[in-house]
DNA sequence: CGGGCTGTTGAATACATTCAAGCCCCGTGG
DNA sequence: CCACGGGGCTTGAATGTATTCAACAGCCCG
């Protein structure tokens, strides 16, 4: 059950880098509602423990999914961060999202698809996976699970609906203040403090994922920084006047 | 229960320019599962048209839903062509999205949260529409309803998983390719032609898309019916080297 | 202390946008 | 039947923005 958990020097040494150790409050998790069902406000551990996997380890850089897989379960992040690629024929991967803490993973391969792409803890995390290939073990619940699952996916549905915004942002500024105000209110959403955090992906990473050059991503946040919208030294950010990042994300006025 | 129909006249004027009155295959459609549930294959029309309604008609131009609204039920599109849009505080419209037939419509409301966009027809349309506020008369099958909906979901959130690709490309051409071989393969999943289509869209909407100006759409699409890659000659599409077009995407090679 | 990875900065180039003008298609009305 | 007008689309020239390439700074880790 702990298999690919890391030594506890390791994964001292690789945790507390981005988002840090701070693992969610289950309650916040998004997993919360099919662990109540699976039973685990009850006594019967034994069962439990063969639906739901907890507090699996995952170090920094070792890839948690690969694109093509079978996946036959849902997981959360409980701590840490991950980050979904693409890898396209002969072009360098492209990143295609970020998951957070509280966050689900897995969803698309609902129904037997396999899992379309690669996923990369970007620092220290841990994960919980809630197996279908076990859920026979549950079938006198399978109206809830189903409506668990049902809400779950409408929650992540919501997650994505920002992506079409920053699609169809006009230049570098407002694509980067949209991803900002994202990162922000998806921590917020689970207990993380929304205003000042530290980036868990790289300058690279989140070129790719924007469609811009990581210089110019740079250079944003210089700009932004100069302007005293916000803060940014490495990875730590801390947002100091929401109000025009807002404006310059063109969410109003 | 076919309230808001149109004229046999007006709907004539009004049909036939985008992708035309062809209408899907049920079977191809992203309700056929909830609707062979509900009894649709069965004898007691009387229930089935409590719960499900057919082919209601939405004129051009028509706003199917608003922004905000509740929306206890889901939206299939048999014929026509909708786009999504988010007016966002004092800035003009944005488009989020747009609905080809056999596409459903109103999943991110489920739950109880309120629809995010403006639903409007680019062209006369059918829709059908399956409603939850009537569910109960079906309690016998919720389990069956609720598995058709965890699929219907996932087969949409595939859907949508080509908008992280379209965010990450690198110029507009590369935009472009992405925005129509999403389309194509689209409507080739639901029975209609992939390699010779009208576009139900106005160039405008695709610039707000993708975060482009109208004018750099117009030269692009120059730009690819120069180049032989494909024919354009006003919302007519004919691709004519997929290869190429692929390549140019950054889908391959 | 040295090497590699990540991020920053500057200068030249390439690219998309803006603004302005005009075209084309279609529907309306003279 | 043709002229008119409007919307959607195209085209060109000037501007502005992002990219590219190259060099270097900072930092973590060995």
């Amino acid at each position: 059950m702990y298999a690919n958990q890391l030594s506890g020097v390791e994964s001292a040494r690789r945790v507390g880098k981005g988002l840090g150790a701070k693992a969610i409050d289950c309650r916040s998790c998004g997993l919360h509602g099919l662990c109540r069902i699976a039973g685990l406000d009850e006594q019967d551990q034994s069962l439990i423990d063969r639906v739901v996997t907890r507090r699996k380890e995952v170090a920094a850089g070792d890839k948690l999914l690969r694109a093509g897989q079978k996946l036959d379960a849902v997981i959360a992040v409980r701590s840490g961060a991950f980050k979904l690629s693409a890898r396209l024929k002969g072009a360098e991967e492209q990143i295609v999202g970020f998951v957070l803490p509280g966050e689900l993973l897995g969803l698309e391969a609902l129904g037997g698809a396999r899992y379309p792409y690669d996923v990369e803890a970007l620092e220290g995390s841990t994960v919980c996976r809630f197996s279908f290939a076990q859920l026979s073990l549950l079938e006198s619940r399978l109206d809830d699970v189903q409506q668990q699952l049902i809400l779950a996916m409408g929650r992540q549905a919501r997650v994505g609906q920002t992506v079409p915004l920053l699609l169809g942002a006009k230049n570098a500024d407002q694509r980067i203040a949209l991803f900002l105000l994202g990162l922000s209110s998806r921590l917020t959403e689970h207990g993380f403090a929304g205003r000042k955090f530290r980036l868990p992906m790289s300058r690279h990473s989140i070129a790719s994922y924007l469609g811009l050059a990581m210089e110019t991503v740079s250079r944003v946040f210089k700009r932004l920084h100069a302007s005293g919208v916000l803060h940014v030294r490495a990875r730590q950010i801390e947002m100091i006047d929401m109000q025009q990042l807002r404006l310059i994300a063109g969410l109003q006025h």
